[in-house]
DNA sequence: ATATAACGAAACGGTCCGTTTCGTTCAAGG
DNA sequence: CCTTGAACGAAACGGACCGTTTCGTTATAT
């Protein structure tokens, strides 16, 4: 919960600049109603609703759904992506640990699986879901690039592609409600990972 | 392109029964409008006027948007989950190719993510894309207990979770439209998963 | 002091929702 | 053979949300 209503008056204009309140307190309500009852019941009626605010507020600020969409996702502060352990394997668990706690303790899972949704439907939205992942891709291949560099992993591995193959796994799971992976379970995956399907 | 009107003039009942031809024109218009314009596409409304159906017709037999996607979903026959070449890694890549090549060149990578967006919103379509996808895991997992008992993959790996792994990659791409994977790619990524990352 | 722009509220025409009402066509059962 | 009942397409319903416009108010920027 990120609260529903800081001023319980009328919330009014500042003058001819854009109001900080009204823009948290649309971003909230955005938030809340993702939260609660899913992309299903986000629209933007139901978000100017909430928020006691006008809807050309809204479309002034935030032309589509899609927009106001990854604007919530952006609020939401995310976890380490490239965690340095010293051994690629422990790198691999802590990085997809700590997503996998953020989707699943605070608003993380519910707000991305949305924008993922919305993705299918909305080109913009698949569009900036697309940069914003390449840029994940870069930041975290750091761990590979490290793990190469100590002669730990294989030097045909591209990082980006790496990184993009051990996060598929956790998507899927995300997208399909199988969030409920246990500590032993996820060291499996990463063992998968790691040292390959093969026989020993 | 499954065409669009079978018979010219207007398809009325015949008689206390399921009428097929207007089945068939109604599973055709919702694959039609599917792949042409999309899940934002996809409206009761709209499957019913391109196939001269009345919307009754389609609550009757369809309750909700989801069902008849699945149905169209489902229409779609698919490719072989379990190729037995004799090693686990032509297996496998194999297998994601004909993955691929059936969402690239037929109606199925649109219908298929469209299922899946749905199954953001409906929680009837999680349940049932989580019930196929099961099956699937399972099916496809024989390669994997085929290839346990050739001695080829080390024996703490569980089929299913295998399966999921493997597949999760095609997934993703699927969902962030970057399914232009050449073969060099797609053999690439099976060789991280069957040798995993470290350095030999 | 004036021009300008953002604000919330209300209302607009339009689309789709899911349902009901109608006249029809025809299989099933007495 | 003839009545019953169910499926059919069409049309219309109230309701929700769309994206936009119109309005009076507020206060910054010039």
């Amino acid at each position: 919960m990120t609260g529903k209503k800081a001023p319980p008056a009328r919330r009014t204009s500042i003058g001819a600049q854009r109001n900080p309140d009204s823009q948290d307190a649309i971003l909230r309500a955005a938030e809340d109603i993702l939260v609660e009852g899913g992309l299903g019941a986000f629209s933007i009626e139901a978000v100017a609703r909430r928020a006691h605010a006008g809807k050309p507020t809204i479309y002034r600020w935030w032309p589509t759904r899609a927009t106001l969409l990854l604007d919530v996702y952006h609020r939401q502060k995310y976890v380490d992506i490239a965690p340095d352990t010293g051994t690629i394997e422990t790198d691999i668990f802590q990085l997809l640990n700590g997503l996998l706690e953020f989707w699943n303790t605070g608003h993380g899972g519910a707000v991305f699986r949305s924008v993922i949704a919305e993705a299918q439907t909305d080109p913009a939205a698949s569009k900036a879901l697309a940069a914003y992942m390449a840029d994940r891709y870069q930041q975290g291949g750091e761990i590979f690039r490290r793990a190469k560099a100590r002669g730990e992993v294989a030097d045909w591995v591209v990082p980006e592609l790496a990184m993009e193959i051990i996060t598929s796994f956790v998507w899927k799971r995300l997208l399909t409600d199988r969030l409920d992976i246990t500590p032993d379970e996820l060291r499996l995956v990463v063992r998968h990972l790691v040292h390959g399907l093969r026989a020993p």
